[in-house]
Formats: C-alpha cells, sequence, structure tokens
DNA sequence: AATGAATGAGCCTTCATTCAT
DNA sequence: TATGAATGAAGGCTCATTCAT
C-alpha cells in the first residue's frame, strides 16, 4: 500500500468513526479524542485531514450522500413510474436498514452546530420530494396515477417513507424492505378507504 | 403573588428560555448562563429549579408534551373515526405551526446528548401511532375503513402527517393547516391510483 | 472587603502575576495557568477578568503606562526647563529601577504577539521624545539651550537615558538614578569635546 | 554545485528564512513549517542542520552579528579616534538601515524564549560600549575629548545611537546614514547649553 | 541526505456546577 | 430563597519533533 493509499485509507476511517461516533452520541458529545482513538490514529492526524471538528462533519454528510446517491442511481433507469417509485421506496429503507448511522446522522444533524446543517437536510428531503413528484406527474400523464397536486402527494409519500425508515433505525420494526416497500407502495396507491373498486 | 406563584413563575420562565434556546441552538450550544438571563434569574438559581441542564431538557420536554397533549384531549370525544382521524392531523398541523420552537425541538433532540433522549421521542411517535392505529381499528369495524395491517398503516399516516409538519417548521410550504389535513386525509383514504370507483 | 473591592484585588493580582511572568519568560512561554497559580486563583477565574491572554497584556500595558505616566506628573510644573529635564532623567532611571519588570516588558513587548503591540510601544517613545523636544524649544527660547534641531536632540537624548534605563535593568551597573541623571545630563549639556570654555 | 556547497546552500535559506520571519513575526509566531516552506526545504530537512528551533534562532544571531561585525572590520583601522566614532555611528546607522530584520531581530529577541537570548543581547551592547570606551579613551589621552567617565559615557553614546537606528527601523525618520551620524556626533562633542567657547 | 506524514504534549478557552454571602 | 463570583474538568487545536520510506 503506497503513501496516496494509506493517506486515504486513514481519511476513510476518520470519516467512518466520525459517522458512528456522531451517530451515536450527536456532534457535541463524540469527542476528536475519541474519533481519533477509534480511527487508530493519533489526535494531531486529524488535523492533517480536517481542517476541524465541522469539517469532518461536512465530509461526512456529502461522503454518506453521495453513498446514498449512488445507491440510487439505477432507479432512473426504470421505465414504468410506479416501479420506479417502488423500487425507490424499497431502496430508501434499504438503504437507512444497512446504514443505521447514517440515519441517525440525518436525524441528529437537523438544527444543530451549524445553521447549514438543517439547510443542507431540508435540501435532502426537497430533492426526495421532487424525484417522486417527477415519477407521479409522468404516471398521472400515462394514465397510471391520479393526483391533483403531485407535489403535495410527493411530501406526502416521503414522509411516509421516513417515518418506516425511522421505525427501521429504532428497531421498532421487524420486517425486510421489500416487504415494507410493497406496503407502502400499496396503501399509498389504492387508500384506505372501504369501497368498491372496479378496474 | 405570593411565594409558591413566584416559584412557579421563575419555574416556567427557565422552561420558556430553554425551550427556546435549546430550539433555536440546540442542546449544547445554548448555555446555562444565556438560559438565566433570558429568564432573568441569577445563575445560581437555575439550580435551585432543577439539578442539571439535563433535567431541564427532560422537564421541558414533558411539559411541550403535556401541551401537546391537552391540544389533543378533545379529539376522544368525536365519535367518527374518520373525523377523529381528520381533526387529530389538523391539529398536529396547527400545533407544529403555533409552536415552531416545540416542532424544531422535537427534532433536534433525537439522538442528542442522553441516550435516554431519542427513546422519549420514539414513545412519542408511538403513542400517535397507536392513537392512529385504534381509530383505523374502529373504522375497520364499523365499515369505513379497510386495511389490513392497521399498525403499518398508521405508521404510514404518521410519516406524512410529519413531513407535512416539518415541510411547514422549515417555512417551505404556505397552507393553513386545514388545508393541509383535508388533503392528507383525502389522499390517505382514497389513494394514487387512477381507478374507477363505485361506491 | 466587600466583594467589589475584593474582585478589584482579583484583577490586581493577575495584572501584577502577569507583568512579572511576561517580563521574566515572555508573552508566550508564560501560560495563563502559571499566571493564575501565581495571583492564587483558579483558572478559570481568569476569563472573569479577560477577554483572553491577549487582553491581559493590553491591559497590563495600559496600567504600567499609567503608573509611568503618573509618577511624572509633577514634572510639568518644573519652572525651569533644564532642571525638568535633569528630573525627567532622574524618574524616568528611578521608575525603571523600581519596575524592572515594567521595563523587560517595554522591551519584550516589541514586535511581538500582535501587530499593535510595537505600534503601541513607539508611541511611548514619541511621547518621550515630545516631552524633552519642547523642554529644549522652551530652554532654547529662555536662552538656556543652543540646539537647532530639537527633534533629533530630544531623540538623541532620549537615546541616552534608555540605555541608562536597560543597564539598570540588566544589573550592569551600579549607582543610583540620582547621579545617572547628573552624569546624563551634564554630558547632554557640555558634550565631549576638549575645548576651554567661558561663561 | 557540489554536495558540500548544496548542504551549505540548503542552511543559509534556512537561516535567511528563520530571520526573515522571526523579525516579522516574532520568534513563537514563526512555526518551523512556514520557515522551511519559505527556505524550500522539507520540514524534516530542518533537523538535519539545526537540533531544535532554539538552536536556529541561536545561529541566527550569530550569523547576523558575524556580518555585523565584518560591517565593522574596517573601523580598526582608522587612526584618529573622533574619526573613527564617527564612522561607527555612520556604520551602525547603516547597517540598520540596510537590515531592518535584523535590527527588529535585536529588538524582539530581548527577553524571549531563552534566558540566554537577552544576555546574548546584552553581551553585544557591551561589546558596543567597550567600542567606543577605547575610542573615548585614546581621544582624551591624545587630547581630543574630555570625559572624565569614560564608561558611562560610552553608554550614553551608545543608546543615542540606538535610538535612531530605533526610529530608523520603525520609519519614523527620513534621513540619510551620514547626515544622522554627523548630528549625533557634533551634538554629543559639543554639548546643548549656550556657552561661549573659545578653541 | 531528503521528505512529509504522523505523533502527542501542551495550551487556551468554555461552561456546567458549586458555594460563600 | 437568591445571587453571581469562583472553580476546574474537559475539549479543540497547534506545532515542535520524530520516523518510516
Amino acid at each position: 500500500m503506497d503513501v496516496a493509499e494509506k493517506k486515504r485509507d486513514k481519511k476513510e476511517r476518520l470519516l467512518k468513526a466520525g459517522a458512528e461516533l456522531f451517530a451515536q452520541k450527536g456532534y457535541h458529545s463524540a469527542t476528536v479524542e475519541e474519533i481519533t482513538r477509534r480511527a487508530r490514529v493519533a489526535k494531531g492526524t486529524f488535523y492533517l485531514y480536517f481542517k476541524d471538528k465541522k469539517e469532518l462533519m461536512n465530509n461526512i454528510l456529502k461522503w454518506l450522500s453521495r453513498r446514498h446517491e449512488e445507491s440510487a442511481e439505477k432507479l432512473n433507469s426504470i421505465e414504468c413510474p410506479k416501479e420506479r417509485i417502488r423500487e425507490y421506496i424499497e431502496n430508501e429503507i434499504r438503504f437507512y436498514d444497512e446504514n443505521a448511522s447514517f440515519a441517525r446522522l440525518n436525524i441528529n444533524v437537523v438544527g444543530m452546530v451549524d445553521p447549514s446543517f438543517p439547510d443542507w437536510y431540508m435540501n435532502i428531503q426537497k430533492k426526495h420530494v421532487s424525484f417522486i413528484k417527477s415519477a407521479l406527474e409522468e404516471g398521472c400523464r400515462k394514465g397510471i396515477f391520479a393526483v391533483k397536486d403531485t407535489y403535495r402527494a410527493a411530501v406526502f409519500l416521503r414522509g411516509a417513507v421516513f417515518m418506516f425508515q425511522a421505525y427501521g433505525v429504532y428497531n421498532l420494526d421487524g420486517e425486510g424492505p421489500r416487504e415494507k416497500a410493497s406496503f407502502i407502495i400499496e396503501l399509498f396507491l389504492q387508500g384506505a378507504e372501504k369501497v368498491k373498486r372496479t378496474g
């Protein structure tokens, strides 16, 4: 492993350790000392890779977001908007299942430390909402969906997904992403009212 | 104003100041000094009313929750479960609108400071979910709703409501609680699928 | 001793401790911990009286300058400019003898820590020079002195005095202020050239 | 350029960079990192040439002193003590004009960092004083000067020169070394008193 | 010899908490 | 009960120095 690789490795270890600890104890309660200890690195080394603690946080957010986005890349190639949303939901739930620390971070970060953090967070939400919105609009054009206000409907759906994610993170739930996703999309599409339906 | 009242007064001022500052800057960034200054009370006095900073937070959470619950008390007297849910949603949105600091606190508090805080938070969520669940069950029995898994459906709805609350707090939205509530309940009940319905 | 007095006392103790330690080891090598220990005060207490270490330095400089100026106040009431300069010199030497730490501070401070420090220092020098200059001008008008360039002559004399001060501080010299002052003024007035003089 | 030359070159670059930075920001505020960067040398290389930062400072002081002494070497060949002093003064002023960083260093160094530094500094002063003293004694023997206490007179003159140097460094003055030197020597020799003189 | 990544002691500063009045 | 001065533990960050390459 050459020097450049070693450096990359160390930086990743710091990002990982930071993500875990920030998620576990919050930004303030996680100390730089603790982070470096977990990353098996001396305290001073931290500052070779990050200007300060805040920058680590920013980097973690970017780093995790990128991974999150990567996990969603394949979605755009799905033709059918209904199916696309289904996959989106499944992917969301799975990603949170597999990246509990990201989930907690997302939640923890809101409103903390730096005024820019919550903004960053709401931007992510807005991206999700706008992704869903496009799919809904396309679906409406194609005669699959029937919603008048696609924006609000997207917020609505995003909320439902989010809550399932949170429940998953807090271990209040015990089922797989696929089942959850199916449940959500079905309920979203068909509603909860007792009516007779005809195809 | 007798002594007992005066005491209550000071305690409330501290609770209020704490709630505002915690919501604004987060738990760690709001200092005891700042809180007491805003409450027009000497720093030492703080510790006559609260064992420590954490206890203030706990008290604030309880205090705000109580107010939140009070705002929801009338709901139980509503006969029709559909209407009850509608009112619940409207009340939720309105309460967050009117208590933005509570909203932010709720969001901020998650995962912070003390392992007990997120637990407390999820307990609140569970209460909401279980309230919705009961209404759904009742509605199913009465032939108004048709959901197989009332628990998941409740989580679903709670999520949708939550996201609208959050959007409201972050000023990303400009409509009244009533309209939002109507939108949510309609979508929840009728779904988004383009199908013919027969009564 | 009431609270206000106690506070004043503590502040003075910190100023004194700071002056001594800064003089002894320089600004950077003297730690806040050390200063508070010497002032018999807890470390945190320091920050009740001074915003930071730099502010302590600034306060010390002002504090010592004020004392220095006070020691020179009586000078202006001396009629004869020659005598006034004589007294000035004597006072300078004595003040440095008695306030060795001030002397060292003056010397140490130059160019250190903060760009404003050397400016401050040269301003002090300029004040001295301009004091001497006035006396020389007055003396010229009264026919006591004969110097064409009073400004440069003042710089000249100030330098001579300064060097005697420094020698005193560094214990390279063993005579009293009065003798030194007399020597300086005589040499300044009569020069070093071997010539016959007639009254 | 062979290896030995290269080494010398690097060492000189470090000395130069150190001298400039110490003069500019003071000993503590100039970091080894900064010094090596300016000298276009890796950080670790520093320790191949100097045991530690303090040793660099010591070397700089010696290095500059040597240059200072070299600039004064021709003085000893001047027969007439009066002229020798005149040249000495001129050289002093000129050297400081041309080596402002040395001047600042001299001033900054006093009392800083290490107890040995001010000692070193006062030793330089003593050398100057003793140089002047010899010239004065010789002048007295030759009937040019008339001073009883040549030691104190030398301190006196050294101080005057020093202050002109300092004023020059701080840009408070705008004349050439020759003029300043003439002014100083004249005032020193003839004094400031208004008296009739006969040859 | 040269490099620059890595180290960790040490310092300034903050702030929750205590305590004398 | 109320005050606010005093405390000191703890944390972020710097930087001289070491060391593997």
